[in-house]
RNA sequence: GUAGCUGUAGCUCAGUUGGUUAGAGCACUGGUUUGUGGUUCCAGGGGUCGGGGGUUCAAAUCCCCUCAGUUACCCCA
């Protein structure tokens, strides 16, 4: 039988566990200053809470869990004959793997609500299944590094989310962009340029690409949306005011009050940083809108300096999100690091710093059966003082268990035989340097320690 | 869902206009050395050339189907 792995899925290695285990700790670290605590929600919730959260396209991609048992008894023939899947699943299907961590954490709250004391913050970590089509940087199964506060309006938390991407990526060595706009200050700039409701959110998703594609591809999309070229036409010259002032005076001057609203919420933000410098560049970018629609303020993106990768880290205020499980006026903000796309950019730029990698300290080598006896009450003594230590199992040929440690990248080497049995100093050897000591036990531990 | 590219040893890959018994490096095993690896030398095992069908005297190579992987689009981290 052929070994493998379910498309979109990766084995992780010590090495590549250590080098995601430096990010998430990093990511972590942060999350914890700011007062955010951990929680865990379950692999799977039930297919209802998360169905319908995520779009049409969104639900085709969410991994059903089938039934226990035999799950097509209370099938109905008709239903089969049928061949209707999306009819079927219910009947067959009520678990499904989450698709993110802030529907999960949504239906959290609302569980738990006389649990926790509002504005509750909370940071997690853990991976999510889509199952899309994999491609560069892109999974089926994959992490997300998520940190919501929840139960406040107060634009205070989008300036520390600000200051937390700036912090992350700083301790990460990458130089980054920050990205911001604001939902209501696109639906300012609709509702100036004549686009109706319901083609908003396919006016988001094209001028979402405006980076990408220019302005005539920008234009060409609404127009294929089937938004009207003259609306279409108005947006496109509100597009090119890039700055807030500016933006605010058209809001002001059209009469757009959500607009103006958006625009307010901005500068609030801005002048929360005001006083506390950042790494990197705060950007406000009027063509950000992000695909999810359950965005109603704030929205936030980061992208790489000189490195070509989609966006390394999403989010946004979401005034609502609760409200599906009855629980209302719960406003939110939120951010998701992509530490898929952050691992790939670290390893290009060879970013990630020198001894991370915790491998053990010492293989203890041996000559023959008498030896590794001794060898192994060495091991033993190591180890008690709390060394990470290893022995090669059995007397092996020396150059077998050299290249063994070497292999490992293991530091240095006990060498154990007859002389040293019998004096009781034990040869230390560097693998790097070659160079050789002669110590007793207790020194041994002490050079360790 | 749509399109392109790729499937040859455990891994990374070569294999010419179809032509004898399909190769290399790494990895693995054994020997050489015999108290020292990364950095001696020698030998060895390991392959239904993704699968099925077709063309041909002859197919890893050409054609068709199929499966898998991968990249791009849609969407998204």
């Amino acid at each position: 039988m052929k070994p493998r792995i379910p498309q979109g899925t990766r084995d992780f290695t010590p090495q590549q566990i250590a080098k995601r285990n430096y990010i998430f700790g990093v990511i972590k670290e942060v999350y914890e200053i700011y007062g955010f605590r951990p929680i865990e929600t379950p692999t799977m919730e039930l297919l209802d809470t998360l169905t319908g959260k995520y779009g049409d396209e969104g639900d085709k991609l969410l991994f059903k869990i089938l039934n226990n048992g035999d799950f097509l008894k209370d099938v109905k023939d008709s239903l089969l004959a049928e061949k209707n899947s999306r009819a079927i699943i219910p009947k067959i299907a009520k678990r499904g793997l989450r698709y993110d961590l802030t529907v999960p954490f949504a239906r959290f709250v609302v569980m738990n609500q006389n649990a926790l004391s509002f504005p509750f913050k909370r940071y997690q970590i853990q991976p999510v299944w889509r199952a899309d089509r994999p491609q560069k940087g892109r999974y089926r199964e994959f992490y997300q590094c998520d940190a919501d506060v929840i139960g406040s309006k107060a634009l205070l938390y989008e300036a520390e989310f600000v200051q937390i991407i700036d912090e992350v990526f700083k301790r990460l060595n990458i130089d980054v962009t920050i990205h911001i706009n604001n939902r209501k200050l696109l639906a300012g700039i609709a509702e100036v340029a004549g686009i109706p409701d319901d083609k908003f959110v396919d006016m988001t998703v094209a001028i979402d690409k405006l980076d990408k594609i220019g302005h005539q591809g920008v234009l060409d999309e609404m127009i294929r949306r089937e938004i009207a070229p003259g609306a279409a036409e108005k947006l496109m010259e509100l597009l090119k005011i890039t700055s807030i002032e500016a933006l605010a005076a058209k809001m002001d001057d059209s009469g757009s009050e959500i607009g103006l609203t958006g625009v307010e919420e901005i500068q609030e933000i801005w002048r929360f940083l005001e006083h506390s410098p950042l790494k990197n560049t705060l950007n406000f970018n009027i063509s950000l809108a992000r695909g999810l629609s359950y965005y109603t303020g704030t929205i936030f993106e980061v992208t790489a300096n000189d490195v070509e990768m989609g966006s390394i880290l999403g989010g946004g205020r979401y005034d609502d999100l609760t409200g599906i499980f009855g629980l209302k006026n719960m406003s939110g903000v939120g951010i998701s690091f992509g530490a898929e796309r952050i691992y790939d950019i670290m390893e290009a730029k060879s970013l990630f710093p020198e001894g991370i990698n915790n491998n053990i300290k010492v293989l203890i080598v041996t000559f023959d059966h008498a030896a590794l006896d001794y060898g192994f009450g060495i091991l033993t003594a190591l180890r008690k003082a709390g060394i990470s230590a290893d022995i090669y199992p059995e007397p092996a040929k020396m150059k077998k268990q050299m290249k063994y440690a070497n292999a490992r990248e293991i530091p240095f080497v006990v060498v154990i035989g007859d002389n040293e049995m019998e004096t009781g100093k034990l040869v230390l050897k560097n693998m790097e340097t070659g160079e050789q000591d002669q110590l007793f036990l207790e020194d041994l531990i002490k050079v360790f320690s």
